[in-house]
DNA sequence: GCATAAATGAAACGACCGTTTCAATAACTG
DNA sequence: CAGTTATTGAAACGGTCGTTTCATTTATGC
């Protein structure tokens, strides 16, 4: 009978929240600004969230949907091409700042195994889930395509930490080069 | 004529301050902790190295000399054994602290590159340098040695991402051993 | 032992933190 | 319009932060 709620509001906020914490960072977040900045209030934040810490939680599992979803479309004739597109995409500038997020989210949730249990699990799996599935759909079996995927995985993030501390593309590019056509001739199917 | 100097003070806090961050982590450090917990002072801390900041520049700069040194005796006959060996040493138990504390400080360090440009530079070239220099002493020419290693060096700290955030051993020393032997069948020299 | 400067202790400063309290406002139902 | 509840504002609370101030202790060369 009396005010609804609104069950769009929390979906605003956390977008709000992510387009910040892609500019300030997660390690000094603090509620006071983030409010200022978002046209919102500590109150406001601690009313729909509960706490900071949860808060953040939620976010971060907003964070981790976009970054699947956005390279979870790519797709090509080749796995070649596949990986190929994904670095490109990867280390196009527009997806620079939710990598740099990204990497200090992962530190961050080392540190705090418990808290970030749901991120550390599922920012390793639904790779490997998305990279596996595309080779399981080929005829390699399942266990194989698991292992093949953690190479690629292993592979991407670490060029991404090399490019993202030094911004040597050429150097990066070269090696990613090599490297997906070594990985291409001991394609596991082929 | 006073009393002189003992300039093996700052060391032994260094030193302390290091097994500090390796139990604590980097993002919430504060001073009177860190001080309890060495059996020191805020006021002291501060004396010796100016300010928190400077203290945290010295101590990484400290953390990231000891990781390289503690990898740089590694040898092997062959390439292979070398990398091999490489990754046991990363992923033996003893490690993982070290590098639950590089993969925070360099989340941190990508946020504020100004502040931790030093780091961000040699943590990719100390180790660049180092494999490529192996590669070079084969009479691989100085650039392709760059490429392969940084191929080499992304492997390794892509898996460590998996490995510390997953604890999957098996999945991930059998995507390494595959991504060796693709590697090692792809040798510029061979 | 005395002068001198390095090193440290104790306490305070102003600022900011996450959170709570209390009250006001807003948006809906009947 | 009245009643009800969702939502918000303003201010305060206790606590911690990095840093500074001021005084004291400590170890050395003369």
């Amino acid at each position: 009978m009396p005010r609804p709620v609104n069950k769009k509001r929390p979906a605003e906020l956390e977008d709000a929240i992510l387009r910040y914490l892609l500019k300030h960072g997660l390690a000094g977040l603090s509620l006071r600004p983030l409010a200022k900045a978002i046209g919102s209030s500590p109150r406001v934040l601690l009313y729909h969230f509960g706490s900071k810490e949860k808060m953040v939680v939620k976010v971060i599992a907003a964070i981790r949907r976009r970054q699947r979803d956005a390279f979870a479309k790519i797709q090509a004739k080749t796995y070649l091409d596949a990986y190929r597109n994904v670095w490109k995409e990867m280390s196009a500038p527009a997806s620079e700042p939710l990598f740099r997020l990204f990497f200090e989210i992962y530190g961050i949730a080392l540190r705090h195994p418990r808290r970030y249990q749901a991120f550390l699990r599922a920012t390793i799996r639904d790779w490997l889930d998305l990279i596996a599935a595309d080779l399981c759909s080929e005829g390699l079996n399942p266990q194989n395509s698991r292992i093949f995927a953690s190479v690629v995985l292993a592979g991407l993030r670490g060029f991404m930490l090399d490019y993202c501390a030094t911004h040597d593309r050429r150097r990066v590019d070269c090696a990613v080069d090599l490297w997906l056509n070594a990985l291409i001739q001991n394609f596991p199917g082929r």
